[in-house]
DNA sequence: ATCATTTGTATGCTATAACGCACAAGACGG
DNA sequence: CCGTCTTGTGCGTTATAGCATACAAATGAT
């Protein structure tokens, strides 16, 4: 996050510039004043939330894009090898390379996780709102969720609620590789 | 979006009695009045954006979140097989199992991507702002970003952006198989 | 019980968001 | 050159966001 004022009063004028529209135009479609919206436009004035709402559905944009500055820049290409970040943490039977870590401007995070055969967790609910995808990339393995322990064979996926009981285990003789993306909503 | 009046005091509430905090002490954490907060609390008041910045940062949750009201629930565990779903696109020389598609309250979507032997694409860049996250399953593959070709080998993952030229390529003899995660900024 | 402390709400006031209208600068055609 | 239209900005007024303070109800301690 930056400085909210800037940011708003750009890409509003921005939006309206990019769409042809006068000041006039832009009054009719949000219902808001002309008066007004120059002011915002020139950073003379802060609207106040039900004024951002308006001018978020008259221009048919989210709320969020108006108040938060998008890309934080630096967005450099990023390479990552799952060999040279694998590390077993402390109990292991499980295997983790952090690929990706969370990133509040993405809101999730991205990780193989490996599991030897014969592993068994149960987790426990995470923050409320959070949401894990899993796929099987090698071997099988199983995971419990809404009650019962739902089989996954090689290339199949599964989401589901991570604010909820859940576990993993592989119950097979050879290890089980899988993609996780864990996604937190209140973050972002 | 829903009226956000109603769900930014709801949610202001619910964030200060989870803390346990008392209407001074958040006005001391954000820089608001406590009279102010009450207010907005009860609805009686729609702050400007000055200030809801100011309840953003004190807080320390996103502008987001006290604006938009987040997942509409009715998380139900979903299960997808790749083997089921892949199909080839027109063209061909590449099958495409769209596992989980886009949706905005998650802000990406998640796929599986099969590059034959000799398969080679250059894409058009994206909407602004879009990020592509690719993992090599396995084969190996190259990703032309930032003006050159870059190799991956099998369990190697890669992050760039999607708002610029980029490519894939399969130059080996085996298939090559990627999951691939493309995150859209805050569209709507 | 009584007093002190902490809670949220109500009050009066100032700053400013928001409006409608009027105005000045440029564009275009006559 | 002169109307006429469109653009954005300036002005005066009203509505309300925001603050500081005072108040009432609840909580707690002795």
């Amino acid at each position: 996050m930056q400085d909210p004022a800037k940011h708003l009063s750009k890409t509003l004028k921005a939006i309206r510039k990019d769409r042809g529209w006068s000041l006039d135009a832009a009054a009719a479609a949000t219902g808001v004043s002309k008066a007004m919206l120059g002011q915002i436009e020139r950073g003379e004035s802060s609207p106040t939330t039900a004024t951002l709402w308006k001018l978020a559905t008259g221009f048919q944009v989210s709320v969020t894009s108006l108040m938060e500055p998008l890309p934080p820049g630096a967005e450099k290409t990023l390479i990552r090898d799952a060999e040279a970040l694998r590390h077993l943490p402390g109990d292991s039977g499980m295997a983790v390379a952090p690929l990706f870590p969370f990133e509040p401007r993405f809101g999730f995070e991205y990780m193989e996780l490996t599991f030897h055969p014969g592993y068994k967790r149960l987790s426990e609910p995470h923050e409320v709102g959070v949401v894990e995808y899993i796929t099987v990339i090698s071997g099988e393995m199983e995971i419990f969720t809404d009650d019962n322990w739902q089989p996954l064979k090689t290339g199949m996926s599964i989401r589901f609620r991570g604010d909820a009981p859940h576990g993993y285990r592989n119950r097979g003789d050879e290890k089980a590789v899988v993609m996780t993306i864990i996604h937190y909503p209140t973050r972002r």
